[in-house]
DNA sequence: AAGCCGGGGAA
DNA sequence: TTCCCAGGCTT
């Protein structure tokens, strides 16, 4: 590493960020002196998120909770249905526990420990949150950082600690939040996963993946575990605007209302779940309003979704912060409504 | 260290 | 389809 001409690298990708780096809604403010709470709201949403999906949720988070006092006093339902779609509930969750603690503190954290010890906070967000708000040289290490320094330093199976140490030592003390969001920029939209675009790179003259003639091959796909197919039954009592709905809870969509549902043991006939289901509900099961299929990172969900009757209160659908899977399986019996597919 | 947690975009 | 996304928590 001592090897590589620090100061012009640097001060190349710095000119390139200052000329082609994304404008986007939480980096107004100061470079190093952002909005403490906007930003802590951005970096928790994009976690596993994309950029170009994130903002929309931003503004709509934001508008509901302007300010940290204001997540803070509110009740945990009305922070999930803020939340409603972009997944990875957790993230709501512990963003709203944290919220309490601030407000309680009357100020933000004031130091890369400080961030990290909140909730849903960990060496990524708390690195990226000190350095874009205190100015405080931590370098970030996400997965564009990850992509970046795999090919820049040639390596194809990076470890965590290593790119954390490349990323640590490439880190320009002078600028660390603005060499922190040029590392990501770089890497969202020239370094990209499939066809780096090498010619508009500011680092090419210093990239090893360059020099091989493969880019795309740094680093090497991580290895994933297999989709698992999973079927369950769910029971829709009442309408989709008026339903019975369930909290869900552990860690599968915890916090989110749902459908009643039960999952098929393996080998087992979904009459037997919806039996099992119906039980344990004292509900009459009707015809089967249909099947929905939902995929998520590690499963492959097929709901059958039939029509129940019991004496069950029912509540307002629209107010319920619900999952896209809940929500597919209402859309069947809005569906029926409109005619589509009479039952 | 490894497994798990949503949902969707890009190629 | 496959791979990945401004990761963190739990076991």
């Amino acid at each position: 590493m001592s090897s590589l001409p620090l100061p012009p690298l640097r001060a190349a990708l710095l000119a390139w960020f200052d000329r082609e780096g994304r404008d986007l809604p939480w980096r107004r403010g100061p470079e190093g002196a952002r909005d403490p709470y906007r930003a802590w709201v951005a970096e928790i949403l994009l976690q596993q998120t994309q950029v170009a999906r994130g903002l929309g949720y931003y503004e709509r988070f934001l508008a509901a909770f302007p300010t940290v006092q204001a997540l803070a006093a509110a009740p945990v339902e009305d922070v999930l249905k803020a939340w409603e779609g972009c997944g990875y509930y957790a993230r709501a969750r512990n963003l709203h526990r944290a919220a309490a603690l601030v407000s309680a503190q009357g100020a933000f954290p004031q130091s890369y420990g400080a961030w990290l010890a909140l909730p849903g906070v960990g060496p990524y967000t708390a690195a990226a949150l000190s350095s874009f708000t205190l100015n405080a040289p931590q370098a970030v290490s996400d997965g564009n950082v990850r992509r970046v320094m795999a090919r820049f330093r040639g390596e194809r199976t990076p470890s965590p600690a290593w790119v954390q140490a490349q990323a640590d030592a490439l880190l320009d003390p002078a600028r660390p939040g603005a060499w922190n969001e040029a590392v990501m920029d770089l890497g969202a939209t020239v370094c990209t996963p499939k066809a780096p675009r090498c010619a508009s790179c500011p680092l090419a003259p210093w990239c090893a993946a360059r020099a091989s003639g493969a880019p795309a091959n740094f680093p090497a796909p991580k290895v994933r575990a297999p989709v698992q197919a999973v079927q369950a039954v769910a029971l829709l009592i009442g309408t989709a605007g008026h339903a019975y709905l369930e909290r869900r809870e552990g860690p599968l969509l915890g916090g989110l209302m749902g459908l009643p549902a039960e999952p098929l043991q393996p080998g087992e006939a979904p009459e037997a779940a919806l039996a099992r289901l119906c039980g344990r509900l004292g509900a009459v099961a009707g015809p089967l309003l249909g099947q929905v299929q939902h995929g998520m990172t590690h499963r492959h969900l097929t709901l059958q979704v039939y029509r129940g009757q019991a004496d069950l209160p029912l509540q307002e659908v629209r107010r319920a912060a619900l999952a896209r899977l809940d929500q597919k399986a209402l859309a069947l019996e809005e569906a029926r409504q409109a005619g589509l597919f009479p039952v």
